[in-house]
DNA sequence: ATTCTCCATGTGATTTTATAACATTTCAAA
DNA sequence: TTTGAAATGTTATAAAATCACATGGAGAAT
């Protein structure tokens, strides 16, 4: 595990709140075990793995970086390994991908079924999971008015964290 | 400008309502026209060229679909040629970009400024844009009580549109 | 316990999407 | 008419994602 601005947990605004990062990982990993062992899906190492990855930080990573850290744990090196493990992951929501990043972030609330929005910050890359309404937005009127089933949405928004706020204030 | 083709589509998003297209084409050249002029904004010939491409269909269309066509028209034949058309015309919201599809439209309502979303149709690929209130999102909330500033949003809809839903009913 | 099958993993190659770097041209303003 | 910024063109390369096929391992069926 490298030394870098990745264990700030304390004093940083990742996923924009303080909270307790360990128990952030460790805590996904189980939720996500408890589901797969549920619905009869097979948590294997690899897939455990990039969850474990991904939990590590509140920000989106690249499937490039996600592989460099298979290889380095003895995992396959090339990409489909990494890319067959998110698109697990992210089917049974587990993960998200980031569109606007072409990125991935575990999922911040596992357990419930929802239908994600993210803000995601352009000074510090930190990404918030939102709980977003299923009826939300105009969007859906605007569905519903002509027709139009949606069966999945993606909404990301871009912008400024608070953390970052405040420090480009003074 | 001129004659209204475009009466349809207060209340039905264009790209899924019939419609004059031969209209829709030679009004969203005359709109940029206008809006390039106004603003001292340089509409050469090869961003004319990538608009009235995007506008030809109301679907998103990759930046090497794009490429493609440039070259048959004579014009340069490597990807920036095509990306930079592009960039120009998305800064300048005459064009989106679609992430979920990595792919680019014409904007639909070039006049107004306008948080766009879009529904995007999985069977026939066909794209509407509405129009979005973004403080009216669950996700505007939620950055309202965080702190979260929101400078850009992607909102897309993947899901059935109308006449695809018919064609599936039967 | 052995075999079989399915799914997951591993690997090499390729496709698709996007940008870097730099030369040349165009155009308008001084 | 010089000149400087913006636009275009080209070569090369990076980044993201998928294809195709071989190998391996867990569980069910025998």
């Amino acid at each position: 595990m490298t030394s870098d601005a990745r264990n700030n947990s304390t004093a940083t605004p990742l996923g924009f709140a303080r909270h307790d990062h360990a128990a952030c990982v460790s805590d996904g990993l189980s939720a996500a075990e408890t589901r797969c062992a549920e619905d009869g899906l097979r948590f294997t190492p690899v897939r455990r793995k990039v969850l474990e990855i991904l939990l590590q930080e509140h920000r989106a990573l690249g499937a490039y970086v996600i592989l460099d850290r298979l290889r380095e744990d003895g995992f396959g090196s090339q990409p489909p390994v990494a890319y067959r493990a998110l698109d697990f992951l992210v089917n049974h929501g587990l993960a998200h991908k980031i569109e606007r990043l072409n990125a991935f972030i575990a999922c911040a609330h596992p357990d419930e079924s929802h239908n994600p929005s993210f803000m995601i910050c352009r000074l510090c890359d930190s990404v918030a999971e939102a709980q977003s309404d299923p009826d939300q937005s105009a969007l859906s009127d605007a569905a519903r008015a002509t027709g139009f089933q949606i069966e999945r949405t993606v909404v990301e928004a871009e912008g400024i964290c608070p953390g970052c706020a405040k420090k480009e204030d003074s």
